[in-house]
DNA sequence: AATACATGCACAAACGTTTGTGCATGTATT
DNA sequence: AATACATGCACAAACGTTTGTGCATGTATT
């Protein structure tokens, strides 16, 4: 099938020289093992000219390196993860590492299903989003020895580090913004529950309610997908006595409320405001541009690697765990209405 | 570090077997090689009870097949591209096969060295969205055996399959929706020239309007991207006859237009009309619902993927080359003017 | 001239699988 | 009772690297 491949006993026989040198020139440990310089030209002009590609899997029979990470994500669908997987596939390659990018469909046994095979590539790290509450899976292999970080969702009790956001800060802040600009009945339309983002956004929300005496607020939903953001404004919509503000924690709500808005001919902001976690590049050009906690995605990514290789080369051990702020960007689609 | 691995010859040791009797048990080839049932039932309960994964690397090393394909698209933060990336990704999955995704950012040179640094980890297939003109190391990987499809953009010439969209019908048609709503001078904001489907799109842009008798009209960009987008809009906007109507050629040119007009206080449709190609799920909720030539992006994945593994499994050599139509959504960003 | 160290490589095993082949033993057939 | 075939496995080589070790030869030192 495919055209014979060129090996290092190839290479050898070329430069009229041992594999074992070839190898050893090839990866760059020409000095360290005193090979002269002569022998290193002939074997670099011997690969060239053969074009030589060395075998991956043979390297990392021997070696017990993969240069290979994997990423899991709950649902490349989400345009949060699609994002954070595509700078997170770029920011590895800077280290001569590929990605293998897992989805576990927000489903906990396709979430072990996925690691497994990915075990048997012999992963040297892990970027994961858990998907649920069940943490044994991962520890396991965090104390097998494997680097693992945890993105945007993370298990606040155990030493495994993460990168996230600070969710509760954004949620907290955001609703502040709301009730400064008079609101009083608010909905909160939330996603996964069990993740440990939604639980620290809901704290905030509450906490930022009570501490402004307000008790008139609701809590539902229980996915980040447009449905569910669709669904629960449908029924919020229902009510006699209507929430003067959503409160949608993802993009992907958001759209679902709009979706909702527009079927029921309600206007943002002049009958009901919106403020949402997650920024897009689109939410500028809304009808109603879209107030919106924006996540630090890149920065979070690229924390996420570095944590990741810090660990991988110099075996450091220290467990980081690290929440960045995040930025609520004020715009139309929340009204004053004091 | 990790925890010793087990291997192909504990389970044998445990089971009391061979290593070639575990090897054909764990990879269904029991009946083949005639292995009595009380084996069988021996090696799956060691392998279960031994936590077994096997090592694909030594697996590939021997058996040739890596079970991986590789994804390269020109740049990962076009969402055009990070859907196709997150909808192959999970088809390739359902066949056991993983992928590796390259971003070549629209640089030929880097598309070469991925493909190099691919091409080591033994794939299987290749799916290219190529970002250049240059096809020979592309082509010279398909007659050596590598099953390769292109998806998007291609080459007219070469008889290397592909999957995309009638690029000329979308064009030509959306053009021809401009005219017939009474624009007469019309601009089109490209983006890669070299590029197939830009310059299909470009033709039938032009033959919709060579045939209406309208030559009044301009071409002009040489990027997929919001800054293309912007500066060329921002250029159309200071002349002093300005065009009824913009042609994108891609969401995120389209993005650039409506930042340009934004700051320059210019309306969608009163002021002037704007379709684009690509669809995206905000298009609905814009301060004016955007028109657009929507491609099939799930579809073409979908093909693309099914032609690859039926070259794979069938070594079924038949060239495909397959062009799925586009489906224009009207909305209110295309106004009628006469 | 003898000794000691540096220089420049090659040998051979090993990583964990897969696979072509062959060889016992059992069973059916004549 | 002899022959032929089926059944049930094991041997051993191979995939293409990496790597610990060791061995010549050359050069410097005394």
């Amino acid at each position: 099938m495919t055209a014979q491949k060129v090996n290092i006993n190839d290479i050898a026989k070329k430069a009229g020289l041992s594999i074992t040198t070839v190898s050893r020139v090839l990866n760059g440990k020409a000095e360290q093992y005193r090979i002269g310089k002569k022998s290193q030209e002939k074997i670099k002009k011997a690969a060239k000219e053969l074009n030589y590609v060395p075998n991956q899997f043979a390297a990392n029979l021997r070696s017990g390196r993969s240069n290979t990470i994997a990423l899991i994500v709950p649902s490349l669908n989400n345009p949060f993860f699609a994002g954070i997987a595509s700078k997170i596939n770029s920011e590895i390659r800077k280290y001569g590492y590929i990605t293998i990018i897992g989805d576990s469909d927000e489903n906990q046994e396709i979430e072990k299903m996925e690691l497994l095979q990915l075990m048997s590539r012999n992963i040297e790290g892990l970027i994961i989003v858990p998907c649920g509450d069940q943490w044994e899976h991962i520890k396991q292999l965090y104390d097998n020895g494997l680097p693992v970080i945890c993105i945007d969702r993370y298990f606040e009790d155990l030493d495994i580090p993460f990168v996230s956001t600070d969710n509760y800060d954004g949620a907290y802040s955001a609703t502040k913004l709301l009730i400064e600009h008079g609101h009083r009945k608010i909905a909160c339309i939330q996603g996964v529950q069990k993740s440990t983002p939604n639980r620290l956004r809901i704290k905030g929300f509450r906490d930022a309610m009570n501490e402004a005496g307000l008790s008139d607020f609701s809590i539902t939903g229980d996915d980040f997908s447009i449905q569910n953001g669709y669904l629960e404004t449908e029924l919020l919509l229902q009510q006699k006595n209507r929430p003067t503000a959503i409160f949608s924690l993802s993009n992907t709500i958001a759209m679902g409320c709009m979706k909702a808005f527009r079927e029921e001919n309600i206007l943002i902001p002049e009958d009901i405001s919106l403020i949402t976690f997650d920024d897009h590049p689109y939410l500028d050009y809304l009808a109603t541009p879209l107030s919106c906690i924006a996540q630090p995605i890149s920065d979070i990514s690229k924390i996420a690697v570095k944590f990741l290789f810090s660990k991988l080369e110099d075996h450091e051990i220290a467990a980081k765990q690290v929440l960045l702020k995040p930025k609520i960007k004020y715009k139309e689609s929340v009204k004053r209405i004091i």
